[in-house]
DNA sequence: CATACAGTGTGGTTTTTTGCACAGGAGTTT
DNA sequence: AAACTCCTGTGCAAAAAACCACACTGTATG
């Protein structure tokens, strides 16, 4: 039973009752409907119809299987419904991905979406590994670092990263803070595990450091905060969360240097739908008001 | 949401994973399936799948429609599994018609075919109007007289109706018999109420006695035997049903124009199926048996 | 009873669809 | 790192399907 399309036409003749009927309800021309018959008939090795002056009368085949098709007919138009609709609408899953390091920015702003669009289910996924937008595993990326130039991806600039250097009140109590630039290869430093990190504040770390002096190393930005609290040493944190934070002092004025640029990704074939439509724009604007509430 | 068979190759790419599978489980090329995409998709405003380079990856909205169409796919095949089988199988219904005249013959060789076939529910239709194979009432017509010639359907002599002419115990002893064919005009009948009757013995009895002679008619057969009976003139019955019958006397041998021929009538879209050949075999077979035990 | 009508069926033409060949990109293996 | 494999995508040719026109037939109607 291939060429569902046959299957239709042999279904509005049954409803018809006739192939001139069947021909103007689908839109093509009579012979058109007669040859689908005679080609699923012959195929099937049954008679679906019998054919006489005032039209084609449906076999007890030909009944049944204007009976499955009609259920077929309902189910496909509720399905173009549903595709449709959903096309216009923010509902089913959103699923976006960000580096872990501001998943206390992203997190807030995803929970208010949610709430606005009660039919749509968030997920959020961060993971050592990137997720690939090309093979549908995320909607919305929000990456840090150079803009990506993947192709079929929409890249569009978010924020910037505000990055400073804090240490807790016990490290200062113990070593002090740093008088100059200069003076910070003389303390000590909490930073990424990875050699490799391309966060450019890890970079700047890399040149203005000597590696012996980060000597509390993790892979976890979480664990990092938790170490820079404990007076392990001074690390970078999330200006906003770090002046949030009352164990915590701000050393030195941030370096325009170390801020990454943050991107919203999405992928062409979902960028116009308008779920990805309206979580952009809702995350442009979550950002738009949090500038304005720092200045 | 037209044309199903965009839907079905939707389908397979979604189940396959790539295009190139899809097209190799269609039998199509791949470019074909490219193209049936890119129009469904084009015609629902709604991308189905992404599209990367080890294949296309379903949207949601792909995934509904696979759910869907798998549904579909799974209906379509029972169907298709259902009709070859009644094609191949005694099944279903059949429908019968004849002349009521010979229900009592006929009903016997239904009942002894349908408890030959458990799967079959037999229905036998007489009225008086002919039902008409054409617009597909009946699946075998019994039918009687002249060979029918309607085109498109197929027609088998049966057999030929043996007709007596009967009178009862209690007529016989108020008129007596004819003592030969010119007798006749001077004796009672019984006949149909019909003056256009075209029963071969009806008409005979038109031309050999004298209509006023006919003072007992009725459009019933059953009547008509009732009528007999009782004694209210004489009439033709069924040889076999006549001479079974105590209270009958044939008043003279048959004369060979009585006898209408029956014919077995079906039609050409249905003549070829395992039911309708089951039965029409049943059929001569019976009769080929009862001429036996005849002679 | 003749006529109009609605519907089927078929040969020839046109349009649409499919198939083919090749280019190009991305991941994989040697 | 380079060759290989698998997959997508597109212009062009071939094949198939649809369309059109006309013939034909049974049915209803005045």
């Amino acid at each position: 039973m291939e060429h569902w399309d046959e299957v239709r036409t042999a279904y509005q003749v049954a409803r018809q009752g006739t192939v001139s009927g069947a021909a103007d309800a689908l839109g093509v021309h009579h012979a058109t409907v007669i040859r689908h018959i005679d080609a699923l008939e012959s195929r099937l090795g049954v008679k679906l119809f019998q054919r006489h002056a005032r039209g084609y009368t449906p076999t007890e085949s030909g009944q049944d299987l204007a009976r499955v098709a009609q259920a077929t007919e309902d189910q496909l138009s509720q399905l173009a419904g549903r595709i449709k609709g959903r096309g216009a609408d923010v509902s089913g899953d959103l699923m976006v991905t960000s580096i872990i390091e501001i998943s206390d920015f992203i997190v807030p702003i995803l929970a208010r979406f949610q709430e606005a669009h009660s039919d749509l289910t968030v997920r959020y996924l961060t993971d050592a590994r990137v997720f690939r937008l090309e093979y549908g595993e995320a909607h919305v990326a929000i990456r840090a670092g150079a803009a990506p130039e993947e192709p079929d991806n929409v890249v569009q600039p978010l924020m910037k990263l505000d990055i400073g250097l804090f240490a807790s009140q016990a490290y200062i109590k113990r070593h002090g803070l740093p008088k100059d630039e200069s003076d910070l290869a003389n303390h000590w430093f909490v930073g990424s595990d990875n050699v490799d990190s391309r966060a450019p504040f890890q970079m700047w770390l890399r040149r203005h450091v000597p590696y012996d002096r980060v000597v509390f190393r993790t892979t976890e930005t979480q664990s990092m905060l938790h170490a820079i609290r404990e007076g392990a040493g001074i690390g970078f944190v999330a200006r906003h969360r770090g002046k949030a934070d009352p164990s915590l002092t701000e050393v030195m004025p941030p370096v325009e240097e170390w801020s990454p640029q943050l991107w919203i990704v999405t992928h062409v074939d979902l960028h116009r739908t308008a779920k990805v439509q309206a979580f952009v724009s809702h995350l442009k604007e979550a950002v738009r008001v949090s500038e304005l509430a720092k200045s």
